[in-house]
DNA sequence: GCCCCAAGTTGTACTATGCAACCAGGGGAG
DNA sequence: CTCCCCTGGTTGCATAGTACAACTTGGGGC
C-alpha cells in the first residue's frame, strides 16, 4: 500500500492551531477557506436540489432589500446580466418570484417574492440552519459570537477588495 | 412555529457581532458561509485562469500526498469518477501531473505532480496567500490563530456529518 | 426627431459536473 | 486454465451555471 502519511497534516482534525504563528494561521485559514469553498455548492445542491446556492442567495437578497431590479442583483454578485436574467427567469417560472413592470420606467422589472418563494425561502433556509447549527453545537457561545464576528471582517475585507478592484469607477462623484 | 425571522440582517456590513446570542452567531455564520462560497468559486477563476479552484485542490492533494489515484482523489473529494478523469486528462495535458502506470496492477494510474505542476502550484499558492495576507492584515495574531481553529474545527464537524452521510456501507468488513 | 444609453432577453460557447455505459486488467471459483 | 465479477478508468450524454455579444425595447438629451 502507498500509505505514506508521513505528510504533516496541521489542518485535520485535532489540529493544534493553538501555538501556531501568524503566518501558519493565515496558511490554515486559507486552506480550510478553500476546502469549504469546493465543497460547499455540492454540499449545497445535494441538500436542496430545488434551490442552488447562487438561487438561495438571490431570494434572500430579494426578501433582504424588498424587491429589486435584476441589474442591481447583478451588479451586487457581480454576475453578468445575462445570468441573472436566466436565474430569474427560472425563479419566475418555478414561481418563486414575480415580475413587475415598473409603472414609471418600463425598461424595468422590479422583481418581488411570492409567498411561495417566501415559504421556500424560509424552508431550505430552516434546514441550512439546521445544518449549521448541527456542525456548530457543542461550541461555546463565545466561540460562537467570535467566529461569526471573524466572517464578517473577513467578508468585509475580501468585499472592499473585489470592488475596488474591477475598471469600472465607483459612481462617487 | 414558523417565526423564524427573530433575527433580521445583523448582519450586513458593520454588524455588531458582539453581544450576539448563539442563535444569532450561528445565523450570521451561516449567512457569511454562504456569500464566501459563492464569491469564491469565481473570485478564484478571476485570479488564476490556469487553475481552476478544484484543479489547485487536486494538485494540492497530490503534493501532500506524493502521488495517488484518480480514484482516491474521487473518494478524498466526494467527485464522481469521471469528473476526475477529466481533470486529470487537462492536468496531463497542461503538463501539470504525470500518470505513471502502476507496475504492480496496470488498471491504475498513479498521479504525480511534474515539476512543471510543482511549480505551477506553488505560484498559485503563493499567490493565493498573499491575496488572503492582505485580506487579514491588521489582525491581532490572536485572533487569526483563533480564526485558523475555528475554521478547522467547522470544517472537522462538516467533513464527519459528510462521510457519515452517504448509503454506502463502509468497508470496515 | 435622432441618437445614445440603460434594462433585459436571447444566441452561442465553454466549463464543471454526474450518471450510465463501456473497456481493460486482476483475482478468485470452478 | 477459463469464466465471472470486481475495480480503475474513460467516454457518451445530459444538465447547470456562467460569460460575452448581439439584439430589443424604452427613456432622455440635443
Amino acid at each position: 500500500m502507498a500509505s505514506e502519511e508521513s505528510v504533516r497534516r496541521v489542518d485535520d482534525a485535532g489540529a493544534p492551531a493553538d501555538g501556531v504563528t501568524a503566518d501558519a494561521a493565515v496558511e490554515i485559514i486559507q486552506r480550510e477557506m478553500t476546502a469549504f469553498a469546493r465543497r460547499a455548492r455540492a454540499s449545497a445542491e445535494r441538500m436542496h436540489p430545488q434551490l442552488s446556492l447562487v438561487s438561495y442567495t438571490l431570494l434572500g437578497h430579494l426578501q433582504e432589500v424588498g424587491g429589486c431590479r435584476a441589474t442591481d442583483l447583478a451588479a451586487h454578485y457581480s454576475l453578468d446580466k445575462s445570468t441573472v436574467s436566466r436565474q430569474v427567469t427560472a425563479l419566475d417560472r418555478a414561481g418563486l418570484i414575480e415580475r413587475r413592470l415598473d409603472p414609471e420606467d418600463h425598461r424595468v422589472h422590479v422583481l418581488h417574492l411570492t409567498p411561495v418563494g417566501t415559504a421556500v425561502l424560509a424552508l431550505v433556509t430552516r434546514s441550512r440552519r439546521a445544518l449549521f447549527r448541527e456542525r456548530l453545537s457543542g461550541w461555546p457561545e463565545e466561540d460562537l459570537t467570535r467566529f461569526a464576528s471573524y466572517m464578517v471582517r473577513y467578508n468585509a475585507a475580501a468585499t472592499a477588495y473585489e470592488t475596488e478592484q474591477p475598471e469600472a469607477g465607483p459612481p462617487v462623484g
